[in-house]
DNA sequence: GGCGGCTGTCACATATTTGTCACTAAAATG
DNA sequence: CATTTTAGTGACAAATATGTGACAGCCGCC
């Protein structure tokens, strides 16, 4: 079971903190923004699967945040926890209209916060895309968790499923072992560099159906790319 | 002209049998259910027609067990009322859009119970599909609740049946234990995750007459999906 | 009460995955 | 060409995940 990822969204450090540490406790990964320009950033890089947004800040209101990513299609599913100081519960009934999923007031335990999340997500479904990814004939079936080149099927074990995912929705791009091991693998692992080469190589393996065994490219030096391109431009 | 069956779901036994009396003296047929979980459970089983929704409950909010329902293809077209308290005002918005087909407010007469039960079951279609769910040569009769492979009639417990109802309204979707847990066990039991692999199994075992023992194939770290394609080609 | 079917859990058996190594092959470097 | 660096590869043991049989509690039914 991969662990879920969490964007908080907060202006105070302090309070980032103590959502990171109960969320990572409860064995989520967390990223975090401080204002709702990094978070919209981080929302389209890192694809979190919820958010935790403030009601209050800098620069653009959380409502309006909240608001924005509801109407953008490619966000709209992404379930939001409001979160809010007493006293502004007025806002409730607006800050649910607006589109977020839960409200959470401050203050509030750690366990209160993980239940609502879990519940949220629970009901939420993946945020992931429903929609097949490809490259060339190379078919990702993220609802299905089918992987097929032509008519093949193609068999791989879950690390290999969750790169091959990343490396689909990032094509045409190099990667250091370092990145992909904090995307894949999901950061704050300590795992050897050199086991990305491991996967790549199985992922490799796996795809070498048919004379397709040229969708993962190394850059020397560097890390790896993935491209639908075949062939060697001699 | 056979009457129609009608879920009462509310946690209080007395508003219960104060509802089933108006109810029955209207000619409508009655089964309650005290709690979500249990409300899940009848609604595969007994197939209502409406469902009577209280806006509180213990487990799970009338509101979100409607969103599940609205949410799941299988209920999506079962009609819903919500009834909720005077003062509960501000909930009217959000039950409706949550997609509570009417909404009544405590208390109420009789009679205006009926007649809006009336007026939603007239512009409703058929609550659950009437059609057998097939996949291959398995059948579903959700009618007289009977599987068959072929002319092979299927045996199994009621656990099994709901989760193989679930599986043939969502084909070729893989599924997390979790995401089992609540839609076929009717979410915020407190069931161990494995549990799911043990009536998968003895799913599996019932389905095994015939050569068709494919239809439930398990996805590695994630859960399990049903097709009735072989897990090989694609 | 006794019986039989269902359920949820366990403990144990299997199967698969995973991170590392050691070693080899291939490029760069000079 | 010799040397150094970097990547590919097969093997492996430990960690995880899943399959499976058994069992006790529960509930409805005789």
């Amino acid at each position: 079971m991969d662990s879920k990822t969490i964007l908080i969204v907060d202006d105070e450090a302090p309070v980032r903190d103590m959502l990171r540490v109960a969320l990572e406790m409860a064995d989520y990964r967390c990223i975090e923004a401080g204002n709702a320009q990094e978070a919209h950033a981080l929302i389209i890089d890192e694809r979190p699967d919820l958010v935790l947004l403030d009601w209050m800040l800098p620069d653009v209101s959380g409502v309006e945040l909240a608001r924005r990513l509801k109407r953008d299609e490619l966000t709209a599913a992404l379930p939001i926890i409001m979160l809010t100081a007493k006293g502004e519960e007025d806002h409730k009934i607006k800050g649910l209209e607006t589109g977020a999923d839960d409200y959470i007031t401050k203050p509030f335990s750690p366990r209160e916060l993980v239940a609502r999340l879990k519940a949220v997500l629970r009901r939420a479904g993946p945020a992931t895309p429903e929609e097949p990814l490809t490259a060339g004939e190379l078919v990702l079936d993220p609802v299905s968790h089918r992987v097929s080149i032509g008519d093949q099927a193609v068999d791989m074990g879950p690390t290999e499923f969750r790169l091959l995912t990343f490396f689909l929705s990032h094509q045409e791009r190099a990667y250091t072992r370092t990145q992909l091991l904090d995307h894949v693998w999901g950061g704050n692992v300590y795992v050897e560099e050199r086991t990305v080469d491991v996967h790549i190589r199985r992922l490799r393996k796996a795809l070498a159906i048919g004379g397709h065994d040229r969708f993962i490219q190394t850059v020397r030096g560097t890390g790896y790319r993935f491209s639908v391109q075949t062939a060697e431009k001699v």
